[in-house]
DNA sequence: TCCAAATATCTTGACGTCAAGATATATTCA
DNA sequence: TGAATATATCTTGACGTCAAGATATTTGGA
């Protein structure tokens, strides 16, 4: 009898014109996303990034050789909005970790591209982030 | 070959050394979330709710008459930080959804009670709620 | 009885996100 | 070539969330 069970037993007791069942489901859904999201979060924390700040620079890493891409294909891969990424970016380039140039065959546009100290920073916190995906997946099983 | 697949071989691509199979179940467990989410949120939406506002209201529901609650009880069923629930308490009060009084039994606390609006409300947005997770379950099998 | 510790809630400041709209530059085609 | 349209990015304002700290009240002993 978890919070889930607790929860769906309410529902039957005060709505049983409701089939509830899906709802576990989405629960226990939701709270295993909780976990593995805040399981992931410890590492990118421990590299000094956030997940977001992660996922940009995780996306101009493996796009490879020279490791810059627009906002447009960031916000393409990341799918988020415009207004996100400029967020993103600010920080990031804050933090030295991108640079941001306007691209010179396009004057509404920019290159974003990883300095080396992105570059490194990412190259260390993939590994570091994967070998804790393989962690937490092996945590699992019978969930 | 979707984005999730696409985003593993550019990984393989430039960075050989690490096995990213478990960034495929993430990649997917985290767009499959996303869908189900947004699919609630257009329940929510429709009755003038936000996910975080019907989690309040459902919570006094369930909880049965008097559909009155302390925030102390509400923070430890929807696991929410006290700054958090402080917020939406105020938005539901002034939506006239709940009402906040002192609780005559201990003046440091408050009880939260489901006004009959709110009451109305919550009882169609959860019949409504509990046929689209119906919906939205019957819509997957083999992903 | 009175104070230290515990508890209930609110406040503050920072994040990350989105939708909508503002700007600037490119492109298209009459 | 010039105007209409499309595109790239940034700005603004609002949401929801958290951590940390501020207040007020209650409780548990000495």
């Amino acid at each position: 009898m978890d919070q889930v069970d607790r929860i769906l037993a309410q529902w039957h007791q005060e709505r049983p014109d409701l089939d509830v069942t899906p709802m576990g489901m989405f629960g226990r859904f939701g709270r295993l996303r909780s976990i593995l999201t805040s399981g992931l979060e410890d590492v990118f924390r421990a590299h000094g990034l956030s997940a977001a700040s992660f996922d940009v620079l995780a996306t101009l890493r493996r796009s490879g050789p020279p490791y810059a891409l627009s906002p447009s294909d960031l916000i393409a891969w990341t799918m988020v909005t415009s207004g996100t990424m400029t967020n993103r970016l600010d920080k990031l380039e804050q933090a030295g970790l991108v640079s941001r140039e306007k691209n010179p065959e396009d004057g509404r546009g920019f290159v974003i591209a990883l300095t080396q100290k992105g570059r490194d920073l990412i190259d260390a916190a993939v590994t570091d982030h994967v070998a804790n995906q393989h962690r937490l997946v092996d945590g699992l099983t019978d969930d």
